[in-house]
DNA sequence: GTGAAAGCGCTAACAA
DNA sequence: TTGTTAGCGCTTTCAC
């Protein structure tokens, strides 16, 4: 790497004469600006980033830890942070907590060595079945910021970015009851996570308020680690009359698609379907899964957002939590 | 953040003491020792990573870029990348490049200022169109390490991890002929990539040898930004006796198989399906897709590997191309 | 056994 | 208009 030492040797010059040639100082003569900048440009020179930030304490870069980058919601977030932090001038540190409360403690301790200026985080599930966050309160402690998105915690008092979980679900379940639809089954594969609390609870919401006829809800507990085709069949066979299927996970829904397809069933005429999918599952769906939409787009970016506003104003306390909308989007498998 | 003249001062001895007895240096006497470290441990000193890499030219830090993280296989390859870059005590700066040869150019040249110790990157589609490689080559020339893989340029030395995709694709053609398959059609996504066209060549090429009897080959070129379902859709129409399918990307395979069942063909009776997906697409297929297994986690894996190798004797000029072994596993759409 | 000083590459206050 | 100096946090050589 080329540096203001051999380009102020290469010049005849100072260093410091240099520094300012190329920040176009109102100091230095326009002819010496000249020179400088037009050598600087011939021999490729870059700022050495290291030492930008070691004088400046700041590194223009945002650590991003996310529970699994296989999950197409925390992939599609991670490219709208990259996106966002991008044309912010920002750069990303990335690391996968794998769903695990070690990784996760071991990045943010890592990381806040003075690589990062700032964290955007969705908490592993290990995390929050422990109700383990001591690991983020320290590090809010030190002064680094950090912006929670989609699964966050309560008692932690930072930046949050959310969708409003109960609410989504409990439109969800609304618009099935409103279908008339009298044997609604929700399937979670997340049960043990913040959002999949919110999101059963906003299918209770709305069967408590349905007065009319008194279905009781029935909650499928999906076990990722177990087989999910085999939960699905599962459930058509302990509940040949159900009619309507509220999935609150990314691929549930879709399986229970195929398998009701299979099973005989006509979409939406006996059942249908409701799922927390992103679009891209689409492609392999016919009728085309009625979902709720997400707009990851959107929490990425806002993340971004709060951190960057964040960085700019440390001295301000109040913390706040933007909740994204989210859309139910009527397609092929409702009424 | 606690630095060492912090320590120093609390300790009243010189930051080089203090330096030194971290390190448990010889020349300091076990009591000093014990008392910087305690104070060190009770203040949580982490040594400043900007101050380190500033001395020591070395950022401990990989750059990756790839094309798009919503794709599935290079989701798992930087997945694959940051589990060995942090075993191995690195960080990783992760871009994506949007398959555009600008992004990809900025981040390269952006990075390239001290930020990364090396790069590990899968090029652009853009940048395979053009032909456009000067970025990566200036890179090169100042003795920043690549390692390019999946998607590769001939004409660039460096270290390259890749995968047999001709072969691949040729057993696969092999195995579908060897099942008496008389009509067998390429579907292509992805005809613009240096994978693509290997690939292709493979299926070519086991037409040829293929003497017995001489079906013409048939390569549909499906464009991502049209419709995958109605290009399939015509592959039926306009082959009806189609008997052997195989998909040389992510995702058309699936949708194969999915409409193929819906016209009624019985799978594998009827037709063989073979896809280049990954597992994750499984619990979306019944019967389970055969697939080209492309061990994804292997290529990430020996990225990184070849990197740091790559970073500890940069002496070395010859440059090493891995191959990694990929599979043809056969499940529920092959006889 | 401990400390002073130099230097990594840069910026900025101050001096000339 | 240009140069000198100090300092960001650290390591390391050399002196004491």
């Amino acid at each position: 790497m080329v540096t203001l030492k051999q380009l102020a040797e290469q010049l005849n010059v100072s260093v410091s004469t240099v520094s300012k040639a190329l920040h176009n100082s109102e100091e230095i003569s326009k002819d010496t600006i000249q020179r400088v900048q037009e050598l600087a440009k011939h021999l490729d020179y870059q700022p050495n980033r290291m030492a930008l930030s070691l004088k400046s304490n700041k590194t223009k870069t945002l650590g991003v830890i996310i529970p699994n980058v296989l999950n197409h919601f925390f992939a599609k977030a991670l490219y709208a942070i990259e996106m966002e932090a991008t044309k912010q001038g920002y750069n990303l540190i990335t690391c996968v907590s794998n769903e695990l409360l070690s990784k996760e403690m071991s990045s943010l301790q890592l990381l806040s060595n003075g690589s990062v200026d700032g964290f955007i985080m969705s908490i592993a599930e290990e995390t929050q079945v422990k109700n383990s966050m001591d690991h983020i309160t320290t590090i809010l402690k030190k002064d680094i910021p950090v912006v929670l998105f989609d699964r966050v915690a309560e008692d932690i008092e930072c930046d949050k970015v959310i969708i409003d979980d109960f609410g989504a679900s409990y439109e969800a379940t609304k618009h099935l009851l409103s279908e008339g639809r009298k044997y609604i089954v929700l399937v979670s594969e997340i049960e043990e996570l913040s959002v999949g609390k919110l999101r059963t609870n906003g299918y209770l919401k709305a069967f408590e308020e349905n007065i009319d006829y008194k279905q009781p809800p029935i909650v499928i507990h999906v076990n990722k680690d177990n087989d999910v085709e085999a939960s699905i069949k599962n459930l058509f066979m302990s509940n040949p009359k159900v009619d309507g299927i509220l999935s609150i996970d990314n691929t549930s829904g879709v399986v229970a698609l195929h398998k009701a397809l299979k099973k005989g069933f006509k979409v939406p005429e006996d059942l249908s379907i409701i799922g927390f999918s992103d679009e891209n599952v689409l492609v392999f769906t016919d009728p085309k899964l009625s979902t709720i939409s997400q707009h990851t787009m959107d929490i990425g970016k806002a993340t971004v957002e709060l951190l960057i506003d964040r960085l700019n104003k440390k001295n301000t306390t109040t913390h706040v939590t933007k909740t994204i909308k989210t859309n139910l989007i009527l397609r092929g498998t409702t009424k």
